[in-house]
DNA sequence: TAAAGCGCTGTAACCGATTCCTTAAAATAC
DNA sequence: GTATTTTAAGGAATCGGTTACAGCGCTTTA
């Protein structure tokens, strides 16, 4: 109080520098390795030089700082996180599932959006490696087996040399724990949803297939077609990227053709916005000229009473167990490489059937 | 590379002991303090000694600790973010814009998602202040200027004395600087074009009136339906709390009464949902049967040609222009305080309007 | 030719915590 | 009453950087 006072004084509107340890000790009248005792509850403290000591550090508001408490305890208590595009509603759940964890075990989190950009990535990496985190949930935004820009991040990564959990995007022989989605399986059952509701000629607008997410889920979908005893023409299969500009210019052509699938899977959400965008243009009723089944669930739709059906996962629960598999990893860094795969649920609401 | 390698042997699958200033000094044959000139472009360095010690940084991959510059040079280059959900779009958008600015000026951002719970809010707070981050943009879960933990939290936020910048949620009488909207002009503007359209018997769906950007967003419109000549019923002002399922009862309710106004003003995003979703469950048809106009924007619905008007202001555009106020209040701490009205933009698309 | 200045580099203190080691007093055992 | 253990607290090294200062060789200037 007295102290906080004289500081003012001093550089009024200037940083102010807060109290350290060493002025509790002194305040206190005993030395710093006893405040610190205090302070972690550790080793002997006689129970009236810890009142004494609490008292001084509740009334001058003393808050240890983070730097040098990772400086000597040779670690932080920061996790990265790392995805593609905060402004898509699922890395918001995602993010949202993440904190909450976070919270409980009292971590805090360092963000980054690497807007699907793998020369961000590399530089957000190496700040997190800077930042020593203790951990680290990945959603890539390449493909680690596969892009060109990969086997440079491949290497960073096995430098940083971090406990490392891996989420939504997959690739081929990555060594690290990862937490995924039935990508396969959710877009086979996609295929045999559609045919369940009576369609014969199935299209499917792909998301990025430089990502494995992207062909998985396009092989999924084609052998759902191929096992319901139909065959998926190769003028059917839009390549995507799984944004939504793309989607929407795709949609569009394909009605200006005239010519057209009975039935279209969206291979994510801002696919589906961009297809949705394209029907409403275009004067195409869904239900009516064509049907559709999207991967990722669109909450507002339903709220809207518009039908969609969908595949799709727990986008929240899949943060929240990230983030707990990082800390399991993280307590035990020599177990096994451990995969999640987050079920995948199906919703129909008629969006998927021709009825008029 | 070879001194990883000796490293990866000793302790495997461990945490590896990173390289550091010392070490690159060894290796490079001079002193820490000549590594260090290198690493910032200090002071005077030979040619020749530049060189050498690169090149060893650059073999073992010498990544300096965040920690230790902290500590020693007393910042950091961190910047902490505060939302109160992070699954609602808004916070989204905004949080885009943040790391756009902080990727240029290569900061990096410690996030907390406060759930709008004042006491999450005083921890993160709490953590943030260990962290002694460099600056902070606070969206509050909170009114400062009135709520029980307000007082609390205003002595927090004082004694952490840091730089500050408070987003979307206005507070009387604070002292910090802030990037708001205009909420009561465009409320106001609302209650006009809903005039304009034809409506003579308005109501309001409020946000939570215990936020002071609540009950700007209340008085504004009201202000607006008095200019026009018409006076706002008490039994049409409904009182919600800025999320989707009191909205959602909230409109249930008044379309069960059988008795509602010519068209609503929904207060946001969350707002407008609850209430659409209402008009959905009671076969409410918009254009025929009320007519709405809220504030926020809801991309999707533009996407599907959902006719829904609003008033809105560009979020992206409002996190990038917090961070850049926070640095320019970092720079000069001195500077008066500094307050920038993101402005609104109306949207019209007949939903305002009943036609049928 | 001596003093001053410049370019370059190293030594050592420091930032704010933790922790090992030591010492001393108090409590307990024999 | 002495030996041993337990409790309590301080001194000092340490973590990995930054930076003030000193020193040295060489060139420039009076």
């Amino acid at each position: 109080m007295h102290l906080n006072h004289m500081w003012n004084q001093l550089h009024t509107r200037r940083w102010i520098t807060l109290i350290t340890i060493k002025d509790v000790a002194q305040l206190a009248g005993v030395s710093k390795a006893t405040v610190s005792r205090v302070l972690n509850n550790s080793g002997y403290v006689n129970e009236a030089t810890r009142q004494k000591v609490e008292v001084v550090m509740k009334e001058h508001q003393y808050i240890p700082s983070a730097s040098a408490v990772s400086l000597s305890r040779q670690e932080t208590s920061t996790i990265g996180v790392l995805v593609p595009e905060i402004d898509n509603m699922f890395y918001g759940d995602m993010l949202h599932g993440i904190t909450e964890v976070a919270d409980q075990k009292e971590l805090s989190l360092i963000f980054f959006d690497t807007q699907d950009n793998g020369e961000k990535e590399a530089r957000a990496l190496r700040t997190l490696s800077q930042q020593r985190v203790r951990g680290l949930i990945l959603a890539p935004a390449v493909d680690y087996s596969n892009d060109a820009m990969a086997s440079n991040l491949r290497k960073q990564l096995n430098a940083l040399n971090i406990p490392l959990v891996i989420v939504d995007r997959d690739s081929d022989n990555m060594p690290w724990d990862g937490v995924f989605y039935e990508n396969y399986q959710s877009s086979y059952q996609a295929a045999i949803e559609l045919y369940k509701a009576g369609n014969r000629r199935l299209g499917v607008i792909t998301g990025d297939l430089k990502l494995k997410i992207g062909r998985d889920r396009l092989e999924g979908f084609r052998q759902g077609v191929l096992d319901c005893g139909l065959n998926l023409r190769e003028e059917d299969i839009f390549e995507g990227d799984f944004l939504t500009p793309r989607a929407y210019e795709l949609s569009k052509a394909m009605f200006h053709s005239g010519d057209w699938p009975q039935a279209i899977y969206t291979s994510n959400n801002s696919t589906s916005l961009g297809f949705l965008k394209a029907t409403h243009e275009c004067g195409i009723e869904i239900g009516r000229d064509i049907a559709v089944i999207g991967n990722d669930r669109i909450a507002i739709l339903d709220m809207l009473g518009i039908p969609f059906s969908c595949v799709y996962r727990d986008n929240h629960e899949m943060g929240r167990v990230a983030l707990r598999m990082l800390l399991e990893r993280i307590e035990n860094p020599d177990r096994p490489r451990n995969i999640y795969m987050i079920p995948y649920s199906v919703q129909l609401s008629g969006s998927e059937r021709i009825t008029k």
